[in-house]
DNA sequence: CACGGATCCTGATGGC
DNA sequence: TGCCATCAGGATCCGT
């Protein structure tokens, strides 16, 4: 479910209001993706300081010291309230705070919470240690990026995926930022041009803002601390349209499987 | 080293 | 209604 923008406004659903509190009591359901790492009931006791971003975890800063890696995998997501129902068979995190409960329901398990003591000590550099530059930061650079591509002889989608050069995109929003840069997801990334990397940098960043503001896309069953849905599936311009006209030149709109993962582009719109 | 494929898990959906 | 196959927003690991 949750690429960058579901994430980021998973994390703007939640933040202010959790920011200070106090863990009172975890609760564990089944084994999510990678075991905690610490005693959960040493957690109780610290102070939740901030939630943070990197690609698509959620970084919770603790006091006095450690932090939890949250990934939301395929199918998480994430309620945050005063009172909430008793816990379902997919709610398999808690963290019940001063300022109210926080929960993760992830039906398929993908997901995980992990505890380390520093953002930098070997179980962060584990998960973060790869992940590639922010999208939306200062630190995505048209010239690097342009290099990045130059070097890799894989398929332009199966690069975005991989997170190694860019974070955050994911199935649905490479499919998008591909079809505004105008370029097919099965170019090889080498061979994108200068000027046409330049489009795909810009679209990166335009698709994944204009996704947060549209609330993030609820395909399923994606929701933020609030129980709000997003809206940015409506507007898709080629994510699950197959067969359906191209909204800019009424094409046709393809999919094509890459690595085992569904990819649209417009025949027409999306030359080279 | 770089790439392609299998894999973890549960639920929804569509065809017969 | 039941059964089976297929597909789903991710990312790691393993073999070549």
């Amino acid at each position: 479910m949750p690429e960058l923008p579901e994430v980021e406004v998973t994390r703007l659903s939640f933040a202010d209001r959790i920011a200070g509190a106090q863990i009172q009591a975890v609760r564990l359901g089944k084994p999510l993706r990678w075991p905690l790492g610490c005693n959960p009931q040493g957690l109780v006791g610290h102070r939740i300081e901030a939630v943070r971003r990197r690609g698509k975890y959620l970084l919770i800063d603790l006091a006095p010291q450690g932090l939890l890696l949250m990934h939301l995998g395929m199918s998480g997501s994430v309620v945050f309230d005063d009172f909430l129902p008793p816990p379902g068979r997919h709610d398999h995190f808690e963290l019940q705070t001063s300022h109210g409960t926080l929960r993760l329901n992830d039906p398929r398990r993908f997901g995980a919470v992990v505890y380390a003591t520093h953002e930098d000590d070997a179980v962060a550099r584990k998960l973060l240690g790869r992940l590639g530059v922010e999208p939306l930061g200062e630190g995505f650079d048209l010239a690097d990026f342009q290099r990045a591509l130059k070097a890799r002889q894989t398929a332009i989608k199966q690069v975005l995926l991989a997170g190694e050069v860019v974070v955050g995109v994911g199935n649905i929003y490479a499919s998008e930022a591909l079809f505004m840069a105008g370029i097919r997801p099965t170019v090889r990334a080498c061979q994108i041009s200068r000027a046409r990397a330049a489009r795909l940098h810009a679209a990166i960043r335009e698709v994944l803002a204009e996704a947060v503001r549209q609330g993030g896309s609820t395909l399923r069953d994606f929701s933020n601390a609030l129980g709000e849905t997003g809206h940015f599936q409506l507007g898709a311009q080629v994510y699950d349209r197959q067969g359906l006209p191209c909204r800019v030149c009424e094409a046709p709109i393809k999919r094509v499987v890459q690595q085992q993962r569904s990819t649209y582009y417009c025949p027409r719109c999306q030359t080279f």
